[in-house]
DNA sequence: TTTATTTACGTAAACGTTTACGGAATAATA
DNA sequence: TATTATTCCGTAAACGTTTACGTAAATAAA
């Protein structure tokens, strides 16, 4: 509850609240004395115009929602990082919500979210099937801005990596540092961003005339001590000279596998990982990372987001990639 | 512009628009076939109320702020991790505010807010000169519960880690190791979370006839090149055996440091950090760190703003301490 | 039966802005 | 001088809810 309004501004000045309203807003038709002593008792009262009545009116609210799987998570940080500095240039105000990766929770949000609360969202897709109709239903009526986590059959504003080539140099990394049996730990497989990454794994092993084994492809599972189990498992009994994982969370595990199954990284078997992870330097071996321009893509997808809401941008179905680093390190060094 | 409003319905179904609106927030005034006709028919139509006019006539917004330094960091995305939960138990909507350590663009964000866009705030202050006297007309206005980063000197609800015990069990740790000479990684020393980290360092020196010399204690500066130079500096020319940082962002940098210098950690250096890094185990050498319950604070916090919020609060005034946990690793382990 | 109470709903005002419309005063033009 | 245009401001309605107040009908109490 805002102590102070127009209309006691009004009444303090001897004006109308429309006038007060105008000059606050800088209309011409305020002549610029009257302004003047506007501002000036506004700024003197700390006057903060009450945001719910001016969106009320006006029918719009100043405030985008971000949609993520989840905030503590390296890459989605940077992003909203990214996201939150346009917003705060542009003076919007940012809603987070996180979906768990529960398409159920997702639709929730989406579903409040169409009662004007905000101008548009931000979303980077939950794992799992995919509504095509009910998304599309939501882009009519607000506008919508994917990044990272897309699908290609959901129409909008896209903003993506190089998924595919990305996890297509990986793996010629790992061959060319003499790799043969390389494993695939597989998340996000029902969005494009999670098939395009497949892909390119599976024709790097085509083109380099290596064999595509669906023994060496390790399912993402239910939760963190099922994905350790899986892997240690597939570590052990497949023996990979290779693994490129298509996220943060299943690399790490490799780590305390190969540390349990006692297994030299890189000597044993060679990591690769797309993570953001800040300080991969660090790790024991260091890991060698497919990066993700985190940062950049919340600062090109909320950027778009506001060409969209001013009607600066034109392309309503575009897909806009931005370029990964391969980083290489320890974890993929080959044998001397 | 959510298509459709609250009179559509009531025309529709032959109502007034306040009976509708009666039934569809289950006031007892309304006979239970008419909420059940209500309720089918907004079902149907997907009706969303609309917020701002909700909030405009209730004088309240169903929205809580966070104002942090910055989201990028483990810390403060595991916080909003738990205030994000809690919050949507409680159908509330998470603004986030990102300061960059900045004083001038918190209270900026602050001073916004008292236009009565949130219910309340959650803050975690930027380091800085605080201006006690505005954060205390602010807490008359806005119900504000702090955390990690609190100012004693600023009255309200706080929600913070036992940083004196943390740091003063870890130097003890490092001293038991074997430690004569024990830097200090300097951060937050404007707040009492960061005085109290330094009062506990002290403190451990004086209970064990360590002598307190000023050289050892190394100011956070401007960037992290300017923080790693004078990291290298430090450990170069006073060569100390042992460094507590009182901030991640401050550890990373001995690492990098003593690979340059060629120095083995933990063997040459030891070295502990406030840290809430998910993989310390996986650092080379694994990282001793005082990992803070950030989670927990970030669910503790708002659950007493929404026990402020709701009058079940009355201890205007009272600090709750969760305690941080010290994890012993390699960097900071005795010679054999 | 009469009066009091309860039930179930409608009317209208209010929340604090913004803006379409109008109009008086002044300035410009014919 | 008469007319038109411009400048500057006020009135009132509107945004979509919620709620104080009122009331007719149904029910209960006397």
């Amino acid at each position: 509850m805002g102590e102070i309004n127009i209309k006691m501004l009004a009444h303090e000045l001897n004006l109308s609240a429309a006038t007060v309203s105008r000059a606050l807003r800088d209309s011409y038709e305020i002549s610029s004395e009257t302004k003047a002593r506007v501002l000036e008792l506004a700024k003197k009262l700390n006057y903060e115009p009450n945001p719910y009545a001016s969106s009320l009116r006006r029918q719009k609210s100043k405030t985008i929602a971000v949609i993520i799987p989840e905030i503590a998570n390296n890459f989605f940080s940077q992003a909203i990082n990214g996201i939150e500095e346009v917003a705060r240039e542009r003076d919007y105000h940012v809603l987070i919500y996180q979906t768990h990766e529960s398409r159920e929770i997702e639709t929730s949000f989406i579903m409040r979210l169409l009662s004007g609360r905000v101008d548009g969202i931000l979303i980077s897709l939950a794992s799992g099937a995919v509504d095509k109709e009910y998304l599309k239903n939501v882009s009519e009526k607000l506008p919508v801005v994917f990044f990272d986590r897309v699908h290609d059959d959901i129409e909008g504003v896209k903003i993506t990596t190089d998924d595919y080539e990305s996890a297509y140099n990986a793996v010629q990394h790992l061959i060319e540092n003499g790799c043969k049996k390389i494993g695939y730990l597989l998340a996000l497989n029902t969005l494009s961003t999670g098939k395009n990454r497949l892909q390119g794994y599976f024709d790097a092993l085509k083109d380099n005339g290596l064999p595509n084994d669906q023994k060496l492809i390790i399912m993402s599972g239910a939760n963190s001590d099922e994905n350790y189990a899986h892997i240690k498992n597939f570590i052990a009994e497949q023996t990979p000279d290779g693994i490129l994982s298509s996220i943060e969370a299943l690399a790490m595990p490799c780590y305390y596998a190969c540390k349990e199954l006692n297994l030299n990284i890189p000597n044993d078997l060679k990591l690769i990982s797309f993570s953001n992870l800040e300080h991969a330097q660090l790790l024991n071996p260091s890991l060698t990372t497919i990066n993700q321009p985190a940062f950049e893509i919340g600062v090109e997808a909320a950027g778009i987001l506001f060409k969209v809401l001013n009607k600066r941008w034109y392309e309503p179905n575009e897909t806009i990639i931005l370029k990964s680093t391969l980083i290489k390190r320890e974890s993929t060094m080959a044998l001397i």
